[in-house]
Parts: C-alpha cells; sequence; structure tokens
DNA sequence: TTGAAAGCGCTAACAG
DNA sequence: CTGTTAGCGCTTTCAA
C-alpha cells in the first residue's frame, strides 16, 4: 500500500559509513564488475573466467582490501559460519591449560577459524557469564572445560549444538556425560591408579593432598577415587586440603600437616592434587631432613617442568596437555567440515615413576 | 525511475534464516513494542519508560535472548565497536607470554571486551598472516609482542590505529619506536643490567648464551647489549647461540661449551636468555661437579619458577609478566573509553640476586 | 518516550 | 560466467 506516497523528495540524510576501508563494492568499480564477482572470486575461485580473476586479483592488491568478517558471518547467518572457536578455559597462566591452548591455537592455524578466549577463573558462575558474551557472536565451536557447568551455561552449550556448533569438554572423560563431546581422560581412573601405585609398593598409610580451589572438581574426583581405591583395600586415607596459596609455598606447608609433633611422618606416602604442590612438600622434606622416599614417599600430577629436575625426581603422572588441544582442534575443524558430531577421544596418560615414590 | 515497474508481484523466495534464536524483532514482539525500543533497552535503559522496561525484561527472559554481536557491530560499523581485542603472542604455552594473556584477560573481564587470540611462534610472517585474518573482525584495539613486524603488518597496524584503534607492543619499550604504544620494558638496559651486575661482582671472562629462537629478537638484544657494555669495560664476550632443542636440555648442552677440554669452565661467569637455559647449565654444572657460583656462576632471565626452588637459587632478572598484560588491558580500555591513544608504558623489572652469582 | 526508514557489507537465491 | 535482488539483525538518523 505504501507505493502510492512512493515518490516524495528523500529528505538527504548523513551518511553513514566513517571509516575509510574499501568494501567489495569499492574492490569491484575497481575491477569493472560487480560485487557479488569479487565475493565469487574470494570464495569459489575456480568459478569465475581468468581474465576477469586477474583484474579482481589486482583491484585487491590495489585497495587493501580485507574482508568484513562481521558482515560475511550475518550473510551468512544459520549457516553458523562465523568461523570462531570460543574457548574457556580456567587459567591461561596455568601452564597445564596453556599448554592445551596452544596445541588448540595452532591446529586452528590455516583453517580460517580465529580462536576466542576467555578464563573462568575456576568458577563455574563466570564460566556462565562469559559463555553467554561469547555466545553473542555465534561461535562455529564452542570449547568448555570439565563436565560441570551451570544450568545457565548447559542451556547456552545446548542451544549452541542445535545450531550444529560441536561443544566440546576438554580435560575430561566421563561415561555418565551429558551429551557433549569429551576429549581427555577419566580423572578416577587416575586417582585409583594413583593409589594402586603407592599400595603396590608396600605403603599401607597413605595421605591425599587436594587443591585448595574449590571448584577444581578434576582433583576433586581424583581424589575421592584415590581415597575409594585405598579403602577398598583396607587402607585408611588422611584427606587434606592445600591452602590457598601459591602452589609450591601450599605445598610445603601440607607437608608439615603430615607430621607429628616430632616432626615424623604420619603416612608413609602422599599422593597430591598437582606437581606444584607435590614439589613443595618435596622441598620441604629435604629442607627438614626428612627421606624421599623411605620415610615418605611423594607422588604428584602433571609432570611440570619442575619435578622433573629436582632430586630425587618427582614421581608422577604425565597427561596429554598438548594432545588435548590438538585433538580438539582436529575433531572440530572435522565435525565443522563433515556436519556430523565429534565422537569422544579418551587421550592416554602415564603414570611416571621417579625418585620419589 | 524504477518506480514505474513497482507493482510486479513479487515472486515467493526462500528464507535465508535457519536458526531458531531469537532476535529483537522476536523480543520486541513479545514485549508489545518494536525492535528499537528493546535495542534501546539494552543500551541506554533509563531512555524507556518504566513500564515498558518491564514488560521488555519479562520478553528478554522468556525468549532467552543472545544479541547478536555481528549485527550489532555491523551496524555500528565505522564507530569500530566490535569490541574485540586482537592479541598476537609468540607462544602461548611459554609461561612467559601466558601470564601476560591471563593479565589481559583478566583485565578484560566485565568490560565487555572480548579477547581474539592467535599465537605465531615467533615468526613474523606468521604475525601477518594471522593479524590480516583477526582484522577481518574490525578488532577495537590490537595488541601485538614487541617491535619488529613485517612491513605488511605494519600497514595493518597503521591502518588500525587511524580507523581509531589503539595498538599496543608489548614486552619492549624502545625510544625509536614508530609510534605504536609500548607497555614493556628496554631489553637493551636489562642486557646492560645483567653485565654490570657480573662485573660488579669481580667476573672478568663472560659468555652470553642466547636463545636459539632466530626470531627472539628481545634476547638478542639483551644480548648484544650484555656484550656492549662488557666490551665497553675492556670485558670480551665469548657468545654462544643454545641448540634448538627443549629448554632445559638446551641450557645442559650449553654448559658443556662452556667448559674446555679438561671439563673446566672457560670463563668465570655466563649470562643466559632465559631462566629454563640457565637452570638447565646450572643442572649440569651441579651433575659435573662444577661449583656454583664459585667456579662457575651463572646468570638467568625471567624468573621462573624452577630458578626459584633449586639450589643454590637461579639469580635472575624478574619480570612484570602479569602486570604487563594487565596494563594493557587498562591501557586500551581507557583509551577506547577516552578517545585518546595509550601513553607508553616502561614497567619496572628487577635483578634478584640469589646463590648461583 | 517511541517509531519508521535506511543502511552497515556481505552472501543466498535466482535469473540471464 | 556474471548480475540483480533481497535480506541477515542490528543501530543510526530523523520524525512524531
Amino acid at each position: 500500500m505504501p507505493a502510492a506516497s512512493r515518490p516524495a523528495p528523500r529528505p538527504a540524510r548523513t551518511p553513514r559509513r566513517g571509516h575509510g576501508r574499501a568494501t567489495l563494492a569499492d574492490v569491484a568499480a575497481a575491477a569493472g564488475v560487480t560485487a557479488i564477482t569479487v565475493s565469487r572470486y574470494l570464495r569459489e575461485p575456480h568459478r569465475v573466467a581468468a581474465g576477469t580473476a586477474e583484474a579482481i586479483g589486482r583491484a585487491l592488491a590495489a585497495t587493501g582490501y580485507v574482508p568484513n568478517k562481521q558482515a560475511g558471518a550475518l550473510a551468512s547467518a544459520g549457516s553458523g559460519t562465523s568461523r570462531m572457536v570460543a574457548a574457556l578455559i580456567p587459567s591461561i597462566a596455568n601452564s597445564i591449560f596453556a599448554e592445551t591452548v596452544q596445541g588448540l591455537a595452532d591446529g586452528l592455524q590455516g583453517s580460517g577459524c580465529e580462536l576466542l578466549l576467555a578464563s573462568t577463573n575456576y568458577s563455574v558462575e563466570r564460566e556462565e557469564e562469559q559463555l553467554r558474551a561469547l555466545m553473542g557472536w555465534f561461535p562455529s565451536a564452542i570449547v568448555v572445560t570439565g563436565r560441570r557447568h551451570s544450568p545457565g551455561a548447559l542451556v547456552l552449550m545446548r542451544a549452541a549444538r542445535s545450531r550444529g556448533a560441536p561443544v566440546i569438554e576438554v580435560w575430561d572423560h566421563h561415561r555418565s556425560a551429558r551429551g557433549f563431546t569429551q576429549i581427555g581422560f577419566d580423572h578416577a581412573e587416575v586417582g585409583r591408579a594413583m593409589a594402586a601405585h603407592l599400595l603396590d609398593r608396600g605403603h599401607r598409610t597413605l595421605a591425599y593432598v587436594d587443591s585448595g580451589v574449590a571448584e577444581d572438581f578434576r582433583a576433586h574426583e581424583r581424589g575421592e577415587a584415590f581415597i575409594a581405591a585405598a579403602t577398598a583395600r583396607g587402607v585408611q586415607v588422611r584427606r587434606l586440603v592445600a591452602p590457598q596459596a601459591e602452589a609450591i609455598e601450599a605445598g610445603r606447608a601440607a607437608l608439615a600437616s603430615l607430621l607429628d609433633a616430632q616432626g615424623r611422618p604420619l603416612v608413609s606416602a602422599a599422593a597430591f592434587a598437582n606437581d606444584h604442590l607435590a614439589c613443595g612438600a618435596l622441598l620441604e622434606a629435604q629442607a627438614r631432613g626428612i627421606a624421599v622416599p623411605d620415610a615418605l614417599a611423594l607422588l604428584g600430577f602433571g609432570d611440570f617442568v619442575l619435578g622433573r629436575q629436582l632430586a630425587p625426581g618427582l614421581s608422577t603422572v604425565h597427561l596429554p596437555r598438548l594432545e588435548i588441544g590438538q585433538a580438539t582442534a582436529a575433531a572440530l575443524l572435522a565435525s565443522l567440515a563433515g556436519g556430523k558430531p565429534a565422537p569422544d577421544q579418551r587421550l592416554p596418560w602415564t603414570l611416571v615413576r621417579r625418585g620419589s615414590t
């Protein structure tokens, strides 16, 4: 109906474009074609004639054109083609996750995918917040850490998955998972293996020193499994929680709690939530003249650089840190390319015995 | 002119929307207003009437609306409002940079800015490639590492700056810089301080063990300054390049090159491009029964965890790793808010003497 | 305080 | 092989 009032003289409006960046239309004008042809050249070069292609190539170089990805993603809305990967990691500074991010970034390099990274500081609330913010970019894939998330985060993850975006939980692998792809390993299994290692070496009084980070669920899970496995073999486990200090200091402090009033170990072996705690304990034991492993055996988790260099070397669990990131990148790219959900992957870890057990 | 042909019956076309996500229009319909009012509610809540606001709030919750940031950024084109920060880091796994990224991510948290991260693997070519890809998102700010970039990267950085996006070079601070904001410290100054420390302690035969990474320009710069400072005081410096192996192993190997055929040190003190190299050398010296620091003094750079825990502790240069990231986040947010370019910041480092010198 | 119209830069769909 | 048209979801501008 508004056709009747059509020829009203449009008042001149202020133009919206402020920035000076070349657009597809600019390139097209320079090449003597229309925008769609340039767009095609960029995405399906074989579909434009050789001569046209050459002209476009020159125009592209002359204008210094950089495609506007917001516009591209918006125009392809529904196809989920932002080609951004949103990754949520508890802590970037923690070397354990830094390597995973490195593997992810490396694996994404050259794939046309960009990495949107946020750190949750081991808080499920903050994870939800960050996830909500990142969802605004319509990421093509989502990587989260572990399998515990807030209800709100789960809603977002499911929504993303139902639009076809792969959602991958890294660093964990657990049978009762809720259907997102998991790439990691079973922490309970590691906890049991840690207990078995100490029991098999004859230890009958054990301790597990858990992480002081309340929401480090995977550490708690290893601890519970460690205790359950020992209990099943008739051995009691003394469970401590490391103080919330810098990890090596926390480990030193934890060792003190493993000694009686005379400074003698209360247990014959202790396992730790991570290598920094274990190294702190090892250093403190040496400072106090407690023989490791004879008076007290110590077992870490993570295989950090430090533990390898101490004497005796720290026995620990070596993890596929970089591999998790690489496998995640490969899995999500395959899923994006093939349209199929990525299968779970259980990556191998190994218990490395050095001098401390 | 096309007005005449206007009332032609439009053929029904296939709709483009595939995804099921709620749009502003959906929320508006649910709230009984139009899209623009919802948009205003989201950005300037005080400008909508209380009753309307309440209805919109309910509609928002009911629909689970998540704003589409591509559309938002596109509509605001020119204002540079993507609120994405593109960061290019040589290596994420390297703890030195991981902490900077952590500081950056933490500082950005809650600001409405997202972090787009890429790792360049110490290659200026790869840096340019990644930068070109990230520019497609029209980042509101750009963070690059160091002051050496390819000509193509510089073009992109200047273009971004001229659109008003702050461009910050981190981890370096150098007077002859090309006008991007720098947040870091002067590596030549550190190199000179390292030389002065060893000279002041009476050493007259020195070595500098440089990084085996060809494009670790900052390490080379420290090395050159170290050598120049020593030369100026009449002391020759033996310069070696660590092999391209895992850093601690490389340090062990480097130590061997500092010994004569009889296994005696060729110099009385050696400085290293980083703590991992220095720690490797320290461990190897101990293994060979070379007294540190009496027979050979060792000085690192970076203050990594490992060096603090060895005995003797490694003397080193403590760096504002986290602070660089935090300061960068603060600077770019201030610049974005104020429209002014961020000033350079020279952050403090300290030479920490422990037992190895 | 709210709305209509236009347009950001690109791509999907459909013609030629 | 290339072009036309419409529209992605949002915000800007201007008008009421």
